[in-house]
DNA sequence: CCGCACCGGTGCT
DNA sequence: TAGCACCGGTGCG
């Protein structure tokens, strides 16, 4: 089945979805595949349907191509564990607030931090959504029957993961959204501070709502990376500092990043999510 | 002259700063011109030259371009005003840790708490160096004689511009660094978090120094970014909170990032500078 | 059409 | 050699 469109403006354009259920044939990798050797192999048979396909294209195509194949890693991780969290992709900032998950108690705390910061200082609360949201799995269980694993890949089954989340908006309490996953394919030094920004301001709304709730013990938000390949820089880098953490007398210094994961098979997906979904 | 050379591995490769001075022939561009439409003509040369060179090593290259046409317009600002501060290009940070710029004393204070944080939670305090510094004037009057502004470009005042900095190692007490700047071609809604990410962490470092040396109503450290092109989503994104002012009681939040500028010509750039330095 | 969030190939030290 | 910091072309809602 071909991947390839047209865009409206004419130019051949990969459809990342059709194109990874197609590319899979509908099923999982086997556990040891390393997935930078299957994406290199996909990249060739795009190719060869259109030879035009720019590197770009294909950049922004490993980046969801990678965040499916997570998503079905983690779900089935969770359908297999009846103690494990659940994992749920999200969409992009736009479409979709993410402190919205939360009860509208919480929820309108940080609405009125926002409009606080606004009024007073004209400052911003902005940061790209993170990939996954971690819902814990008594919530999960209130909401979802039993969670069956996903063996067939279909367009269909990617988009039942892409919408999940929507079963949660105004059901999480403070303790209930466990943490966020960031994932890349690839990591630069320049592009990896984008996850530290995400988990310090994660964080220090999550430390706003403690202020706000009285409460005198939280167990922590929990923020995690995974790449393909970390470096010993990378995982120094993302273990920076959340800076609330420094001036706030209270409490130790606090990494924007908890723990760092370098998954590239199923297999170490599978490890990976039995550390980050518990 | 050429600027094409072949690296160690045989592949054609462009040489910045050759590139940059050849393409210029040598003097600045007219007040008026584009730099979007300078950097294009530019590449449409280098590719004349060699037509293998790919998209990605011309991103490369235009980084550096637009830094050293915004660091001669800095120094030349500077020249021609006798109140205005210094903006100086600084090294990536391996090659050079930010914080010597300032005096010992000031230095061991950011010493001990990377120590501190390290030993106590395991967390890193890590930014990419930002692209400039600002220097306050009376110390720049100090280190330097009369600073002629600079008409001719060459390889040797771009190397003395990207060496300046180094006269100020150890040099500056705690308000004779102003600011930060970055610098970027283009943005995107993922790269350009980085920026406030290094703006917090300055800003939290910043703020460390005042409450170890008792400093009561500092004037605050600066943080400023430059890009072709700032759309109004860009600048809100910007002036996200420090997160470190979020937990701090006594002080209102403050941005990351305090302004921002859209420089595509050296007029723009001319106009940036005489806010930026004063 | 714009905004989001994707990432891989660089020149240089 | 490896690490830094560069950025432009995307698929999609």
């Amino acid at each position: 089945m071909s991947f390839i469109k047209s865009s409206s403006s004419g130019k051949p354009q990969v459809q990342k979805n059709i194109a990874f259920c197609t590319l899979l044939g509908g099923l999982l990798p086997d556990d040891d595949i390393l997935i930078t050797d299957l994406f290199n192999h996909f990249d060739n048979k795009v190719r060869e349907q259109e030879k035009s396909i720019s590197r770009e294209a294909l950049s922004n195509v490993h980046g969801d191509w990678y965040e499916w194949l997570l998503a079905i890693a983690a779900w089935n991780y969770t359908a297999e564990n009846p103690n494990a969290n659940l994992a749920l992709l999200l969409p992009n900032v736009i479409q979709f607030d993410v402190s919205t998950l939360y009860v509208e108690r919480l929820n309108k705390l940080i609405d009125d931090l926002r409009n606080k910061v606004i009024t007073v200082s004209g400052v911003q609360l902005i940061t790209s959504n993170p990939d996954f949201v971690i819902v814990n799995r008594d919530l999960v269980n209130q909401y979802f029957g039993n969670i069956e694993p996903i063996t067939k890949i279909s367009t269909t089954s990617l988009s039942n993961l892409e919408t999940m989340y929507q079963r949660f908006i105004n059901k999480c309490d403070y303790e209930q959204i466990e943490g966020y996953i960031s994932v890349k394919t690839s990591l630069r030094p320049d592009r990896r501070l984008q996850i530290p920004h995400e988990g310090s301001l994660m964080k220090a709304l999550y430390a706003h709502l403690q202020t706000r709730e009285w409460i005198t013990n939280p167990k922590g938000l929990k923020y995690y990376a995974i790449a393909t390949r970390m470096t010993p820089p990378d995982r120094s880098a993302l273990k920076t500092v959340a800076t609330h953490s420094l001036t706030t007398v209270f409490s130790l210094p606090q990494a924007a990043v908890d723990n760092v994961f370098e998954v590239n098979s199923l297999k170490q997906a599978k490890q990976a999510f039995s550390s980050i979904l518990v």
